[in-house]
DNA sequence: ATTATCTATAGATCTATAGATAATGC
DNA sequence: ATTATCTATAGATCTATAGATAATGC
């Protein structure tokens, strides 16, 4: 059994210390790290290969394509978020303010506290393409999940739909920037910065007084 | 005179309704359009003339290169802004808060505003590429320009270093984020969207009640 | 026999240059 | 003569496939 121990085919040209990972998993690894520093379409696939320790060829053996490897990293990096956000909504016996909370904090945790910013995937423009639907479908429901949080508030209770869809789009948008910009920012700890970033979407949500980490 | 009724030089081979741009222009502006949707390195040169109506080839009499063109966008487009924010900077005036807020709300609307959306050029994976380190020093200057009035509102006289720069970052990531977010959104009007993100800035930079266009 | 890998390469680009061409300007 | 454009193409890729090879498994 494993994923690791492989001894079985043509041994490698360049033999390389054993990372552990299944040898699909180590082109996923070797994909992110390319496609968000570099992007998508500037990343060949000989870069991804050799970067997982294989020739160009050989990466075919495990994924259809160059595109099979983003719509992957996409939906995998989404889907952990969208599952808290439904496992939160189903909370009642949270206060909503406590749930959103909690549910920026961890996004901003997920995709900024692996070895690779995965939020940078998000915004490549060729993540855009009609061709990773799935991947928009996950992202929709993900948004719709903050939209219901926030319209849950006391503050949201508030607002009519033009406001609320407005507010999301504003806390959506945050998360979504801070992640990028922490590309290029010093490095504070990511529990530190995630907070604060789950803090500063609730004030903007609007109503609350300041905030601190409610579990 | 005039960058338009040219009439020297060989005719085009597609013949096409004066736009009343330069041909460099029209390039800066196929470019813009096509590097925000689709990409730097998915954005093929032949596809850029073509759009500006030229052969691939033509592009080469008015840019040394695609590299060029991205590097031209980049710098004219965080200018205005930069240059707003001296002024801002200068204006002791007016409250700080408010200083802020206006310099939010140009920065959302200029890159909003145009027919592309131009923020998009500013996460591209290429664009934070050495070669384009003019245009880095620039955002740089702009984001001090943010710290520093920050720094002037009343929350911000509050906080160390640490924090100001945290909350900086907060700041600074809203107003990228929320630009790409506006990518796949609904057609909201730039200045109520602009407004409502100056305002969700200053939520973030704490201690002030709601505010509304102070100018 | 099966598997994981390799080498080699066809076919399709894509960028940038070379050199010709068709206008106007003088 | 000058200018803006064109056509043609060299040289450098890049993706994906074909087919060979070197292990283990039975």
């Amino acid at each position: 059994m494993s994923t690791t121990g492989r001894k079985v085919g043509r041994p490698r040209a360049q033999q390389r210390p054993d990372s552990g990972l299944s040898a699909r998993d180590e082109l996923l690894d070797a994909a992110a790290e390319l496609f968000t520093t570099r992007g998508y379409a500037a990343t060949t696939t000989r870069a991804v290969a050799e970067r997982a320790g294989m020739r160009q060829a050989t990466m075919y053996h495990y994924v259809a394509g160059k595109e099979d490897l983003l719509a992957e990293l996409l939906e995998s990096t989404v889907t952990p978020s969208l599952a808290l956000a439904r496992t939160l909504l189903a909370d009642a016996l949270v206060a909503a303010e406590d749930r959103l909370w909690q549910l920026c904090r961890s996004d901003v945790a997920l995709l900024c506290g692996g070895p690779h910013n995965l939020g940078a995937l998000y915004v490549l423009p060729e993540a855009q393409a009609e061709r990773f639907a799935g991947f928009h479908r996950v992202r929709g429901e993900l948004k719709e999940a903050y939209r219901a949080l926030l319209a849950a508030t006391r503050a949201g209770a508030a607002l009519d739909e033009a406001e609320l869809a407005l507010r999301t789009d504003l806390v959506f948008g945050l998360i979504e920037g801070v992640i990028l910009v922490r590309r290029s920012g010093p490095r504070r700890p990511v529990a530190v910065f995630a907070a604060a970033t789950a803090d500063a979407a609730l004030r903007i949500v609007g109503g609350g007084r300041d905030r601190n980490s409610p579990s």
